[in-house]
DNA sequence: AAAAATTTTTAGATTAACTTAAAAATATGT
DNA sequence: ACATATTTTTAAGTTAATCTAAAAATTTTT
């Protein structure tokens, strides 16, 4: 049985929205984060749910079977190494490599994957902090917390962004916030929930709610 | 106006064809090098002619537009900078690439390409010894000839194939005759065309006539 | 518990890419 | 030159993936 570009990334979305609520995906939901018609998703659930993709029942949303589960996780797992491969290899920014790697994705070859995977040193994160599933489909575990979470006196490396827009990167790269940054909060301001922090042990900075709510940062 | 990785395929193989051949690509050898029926070919053949990639008249055969041969040497050249990559780099042998870098040639990203490109040195040949296109589709010529077309006493470095397939591969590597490996023809034998070569100076070795009519050399 | 709003499904169409079968055009052999 | 063979095109139909509009089911509000 083969699975189309098409249905690979019906199976990823699907992962993606049930993964942020922790339910099933309802069909608008799918629609949104496919840029469809709800009619449109509606014929495509169908057609996995006949492929044994994912479990589906009318007017109660869709999830993911084993197997549609290994099929995204494994996208998800190509997607974030062909991220790395631009940014450590080809030296492209990391606003620049999301697009590219939305079609990199698909390629379809068992051992690619892998010798890839070896040629970058095994990764564990890609270029925006995301986990790099292993093979199995196995996402690295990290304690981390939004930044707006910290209290004052509180610190820790930057480690990832809640927000994937090349307008964030940007900012970010702007600031030199950049992943492994070390932010500690020096005080917080209740008017605009913004931040005033201190970076690298070296400089202060004023970050907004919307920066701070955007930013992981390690914790402990 | 975007093409369709179909599309793509299609200008590909009209411009295969008509550089083996040197003039329009009939119908058939389109079906027949996109493992499609000719009603298929005729279909789209209307379609790329409709987009000005091709000249088509009904019963002559297609040409490529200035746009299509464009479309078609970046596709070779896409092709043949990813198989470099897979052999340099990822450690892919030469008889295991080609299928992947089918699918690979049709990642769309100006920068991609051009970025790949300078990471592997601005590769003139791929591993096959076939030339890579410059951005403006300019191919390399060197001269070469068959080994078949020695003779006794003329010899030079293997710099290509004219058999792509796996098999014929895979024999060139058991018997260590890979890209560079100089050959002299020491005896021709009319019987069955097959010759006595010297390898590298070094080791005598028999090769068939199917053989000396897949090796290219290069000349003087 | 009805009414209103929202979500989801069905129905009917479209487009790209393909197929088979038959018709038309071109090429070949005597 | 004409019959035969080959190639190419047309005609008609299929499948995947999409759409719009309308109907049906579910959820929310009053
Ligand atoms: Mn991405
Ligand atoms: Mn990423
Ligand atoms: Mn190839
Ligand atoms: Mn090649």
């Amino acid at each position: 049985m083969d699975i189309s570009h098409t249905e690979e990334n019906y199976l990823k979305a699907i992962f993606k929205i049930s993964e942020r609520n922790g339910k099933p995906a309802s069909t608008n939901a799918i629609s949104n984060e496919m840029n469809t018609t709800a009619a449109s998703v509606t014929d495509m659930v169908k057609r996995l749910s006949d492929k044994t993709l994912i479990h589906y029942e009318r007017y109660r949303g869709v999830t993911l079977t084993g197997q549609g589960e290994q099929i995204a996780t494994h996208l998800i797992r190509k997607h974030r190494l062909w991220e790395v491969f631009l940014v450590d290899k080809l030296h492209f920014s990391w606003d620049e490599v999301h697009e590219i790697a939305e079609q990199l994705e698909h390629i379809k070859s068992k051992r690619l994957v892998e010798r890839l995977d070896e040629y970058l040193g095994f990764p564990k994160f890609d270029p925006h902090g995301d986990p790099i599933p292993d093979a199995d489909g196995n996402f690295t575990i990290r304690k981390q917390a939004l930044l707006s979470e910290l209290k004052t006196g509180e610190q820790g490396p930057v480690v990832g962004v809640h927000d994937h827009t090349t307008a964030f990167l940007q900012y970010l790269d702007r600031m030199e916030l950049v992943l492994g940054t070390t932010v500690k909060v020096l005080e917080y301001f209740e008017y605009d929930e913004s931040m005033r922090v201190l970076i690298n042990n070296e400089r202060e900075q004023l970050l907004s709610k919307k920066v701070c709510q955007n930013l992981f940062v390690q914790k402990q």
